[in-house]
DNA sequence: ATATCTCTACCGACTAGTAGGTTGACACGG
DNA sequence: CCGTGTCAACCTACTAGTCGGTAGAGATAT
């Protein structure tokens, strides 16, 4: 396997468990059965790697999302796919959706990686926002005001509960969290 | 004015803004205009400052949203008082609720903090819940589902939506991500 | 076929700087 | 004289990053 992708594969576990500035270039090494001097040939500045890893994710966030709503039938199973997926982040990586992980991290991070930060968090509201006016077409979301407003605040609770769960270490409490989404959607 | 005290407002704005392993006792000491070595003498180890922090600001958390509770008249005028609260803190120390930025470092944090952090949060969600329920009984916010559940889910997004903003570096963000709570409150 | 050249991936040893933490001495007020 | 608070100097471990160099694969030239 490709060394540089296994690089970017492993910072990505460790940014989501621990933020940006929570792991080392030696912590990767280590990792990775390689020596620090070997990552810098692939990534000279930490900076290149965290990146790396957030370009990966971003695409990879908005390509599952695109395929979710391409599946989905109504409204309503698009925003319970999208929980689940964040749900199931929870689990697999032990850490959270990238973009609640830096966002604690943020004074450290590069201007580019602010961008591309974003950048993501755009893309995931414009997401939410045409699944809720969907979800309203179909009557299956109940959607009080503004569904541009409603996308954010949907997103926050997404961040919120995956920082809750993980803050007292019991990932059940995510599922808690989203109750008051769940009581939204009309069961298909 | 008390060293001592001085110290843990210093690194209770640091842990706000940076997380707990986003500050050191070298860059608190600059701002104090102290020795690296005075700052061991009131805490030895950067966790007892740590845990100093987190107590004080549990306490005086827990504390203001008992007074919002006794001057609001009604559960819909408590919740947006303590809306106003997490919003007025982001502003303010130009960091988040210490819940919320703590939860990211989790993995570096000792065990006593730890247990202080799931407390705290045990013990805002317990008021939401009254909250909720003092406000269903008067009819001043629509409550889906169980309260305590429901709880959860309003600390979710109270949090989340700090960590959006604060990813974002506008805070204006914040308002947008509380936008289906508000309308869940009536109007006073 | 063999010698040369080039490139990628890697590594050991190093740098300057920072992390949290320790020690022993000095000042000062009760 | 004793407790409190402060300090300079020091320590070990770790941070990101640099340096010169090596092993091997592939192409090229003779």
């Amino acid at each position: 396997m490709n060394t540089r992708d296994h690089l970017v594969d492993l910072g990505e576990a460790a940014m989501r468990q621990n933020g940006y500035g929570g792991f080392s270039y030696a912590h990767l090494a280590k990792q990775a059965g390689i020596r620090k001097a070997s990552i810098h040939h692939h990534f000279p500045a930490k900076a290149d790697l965290g990146l790396a890893v957030l370009d990966r994710y971003a695409d990879r966030l908005v390509t599952a999302l695109n395929d979710i709503k391409s599946t989905s039938r109504t409204g309503a199973q698009a925003l319970q796919a999208c929980v689940t997926l964040y749900r199931t982040a929870l689990d697999d990586s032990n850490g959270m959706c990238l973009c609640s992980a830096l966002a604690a991290d943020r004074a450290i991070l590069t201007e580019p990686m602010k961008q591309m930060l974003d950048r993501a968090n755009r893309k995931v509201i414009a997401w939410l926002e045409s699944v809720l006016l969907l979800g309203r077409q179909d009557r299956s979301i109940v959607v009080p005001g503004l569904p541009a407003d409603d996308a954010v605040a949907v997103l926050a609770q997404l961040q919120g509960a995956q920082l809750l769960a993980k803050a007292s270490g019991h990932m059940a409490l995510f599922n808690t969290a989203m109750s008051s989404i769940q009581a939204r959607m009309s069961r298909s």
